[in-house]
DNA sequence: GACGAGGCTGCTA
DNA sequence: CTAGCAGCCTCGT
């Protein structure tokens, strides 16, 4: 489950640069890269390596949710750990999305 | 080459 | 609010 080196490295670039305490929608990321979709963010977010440096849990969909897998739950508790707040739908506030 | 399955999205009902 | 559906890109079978 390689994605290609090229979007991969964009994928990667972008996460990277989402600041603690923000948050971003894979269809974002996906819309600055150059060919990746929001699936294939997903994707890259699932088989990342085990020592990676990236902020992963920044990463969430459309409706502002933190998505249904495996680490949600641990997802959830490093964006509180950063100040990222959730309302009573577990969403979080818009004015925390990054870009603005 | 076909098919299914993913941390998705936006539209329509 | 939930449900269904068609696009989306890549990989393993």
């Amino acid at each position: 489950m390689a994605i290609r080196a090229s979007l991969l490295e964009q994928i990667y670039t972008v996460v990277a640069q989402v600041p603690a305490g923000r948050v971003t929608t894979y269809g974002r990321i996906a819309g600055m890269t150059e060919g990746a979709t929001a699936r294939l963010v997903g994707t890259a977010m699932r088989q990342l390596p085990a020592g990676h440096a990236l902020p992963w849990h920044r990463v969430i969909n459309a409706t502002r949710r933190v998505a249904d897998h495996g680490g949600a739950s641990e997802q959830q508790r490093l964006l509180r750990e950063e100040g990222v707040v959730f309302d009573g739908a577990g969403r979080v506030p818009a004015r925390l999305l990054w870009p603005d």
